[in-house]
DNA sequence: CGAAGGGTTGAATAGTTTCAACCCCTGTGG
DNA sequence: CCACAGGGGTTGAAACTATTCAACCCTTCG
């Protein structure tokens, strides 16, 4: 929404709830009527899909910032997997109907839904590839070299969420992450609780 | 571009260009500056990306009435992964710039861009869910039936590409789609070069 | 002190990839 | 007319990677 006028901007907001969800409550299940799209203002929020057999497997974990369900605007009308609050959180809950009113008479909101979903579409496919690519260490040093802020030398970081919202995230069992962490410890990465210490960032990208 | 007004679908052709390719033509490589979008006319076109031993991996295979790199419209200078006609193909090619322009002039153009995206967005989520859900033999089952026309009973399929390429878009060896197919067998599915018989369609539902 | 949640570890197992051999079909050239 | 080469596909064996299940550890909190 940063890009918006001022006008486009009221509208929007007018169109938005400002709503908060506690760890592990369901906003939305797989198959249910859709009639909002999400963007979240604190927390993490999960979606996942189930298989027949009751297996979860995430789909995106979606922070601060992010928004989901917006592939909606224009066709479909139920959710295709299911929201879950991964812990306390703040969201604000559009109304579809009327954004889809609003893009379609101001421009800018028009731009701004197509910017959402092209960085959505591009992070998705490129989990599809890193999914296909590689390996579980592999994921988490990735992981790790994208969110830490030096380019060399050594870094830390502190993860912003449970370790199993982290394995899920990257299409990994909590037991693989693990494994993950520890062969990555020979390449200079010390995990304490949910800070991580990376001794030398070039020798990461060598994974 | 079904639901375009004439005078944008004028517009839209404008800024095109019908262009053709052999098989195993490279169109764009990951890294090239990136100025248009395409949309498949006919044939099949393999997007994939490499890792740093050169592994292949499929990320999508688009056929006629496809686009990609529609995604590049509003960030993003450079392809984020190759493209490679997977036989011989027509396309259409898409200044970005002029399109990018278009959209901001035009709603009906900047809907169908959301409408595209939306699109795709929702199948490259399913696909990361499936990936992540389903073992060969079940994403073979699950395209199969997304690809008979019957509800039940029994049903042939000609597959439209090399199963190779099949493989690929399921995010499998080629060995793995062969052993799928035999391991499918006893469900009733009769593979004999490209033509498949399935016998019993709710046979396969419950793979 | 005890319980609970999150995380780690080991062992067994499942699923897929990799590599190599082979098959089948088609098209080509002697 | 036959031999042969090549592409696409299949099959087997071995290797690898991740999952599953169970046990256990550690920290926190009542």
């Amino acid at each position: 929404m940063a890009d918006l006028t001022p006008p486009s901007l009221v509208k929007m907001l007018a169109s938005a709830t400002v709503l908060s969800f506690e760890s592990r409550d369901i906003l939305f299940r797989e198959g249910d009527p859709a009639d909002c799209f999400y963007s979240v203002l604190s927390g993490y929020v999960r979606l996942y899909r189930l298989n027949k057999d009751g297996r979860e497997a995430d789909i995106r974990v979606c922070g601060a910032g992010d928004t989901f369900g917006e592939c909606l605007l224009t066709t479909g009308d139920s959710y295709d997997y299911n929201a879950q609050a991964a812990e306390n959180i703040t969201i604000a809950r559009f109304n579809l109907q009327k954004v889809r009113q609003l893009a379609q008479q101001e421009h800018d909101i028009a731009c701004a839904i197509i910017h959402c979903l092209s960085n959505d579409l591009r992070r998705t496919m490129a989990c599809i590839a890193n999914d296909r690519l590689q390996t579980a260490p592999q994921r988490v040093a990735q992981y790790l070299l994208e969110n830490c802020q030096s380019a060399m030398g050594s870094a830390s970081i502190r993860l912003p969420f449970q370790k199993s919202l982290l394995a899920g995230k990257l299409g990994l069992a909590p037991e693989a992450l693990s494994r993950a962490f520890s062969s990555l410890r020979h390449s200079g990465v010390t995990v304490r609780g949910r800070m991580i210490q990376i001794a030398d960032v070039n020798a990461l990208r060598q994974i």
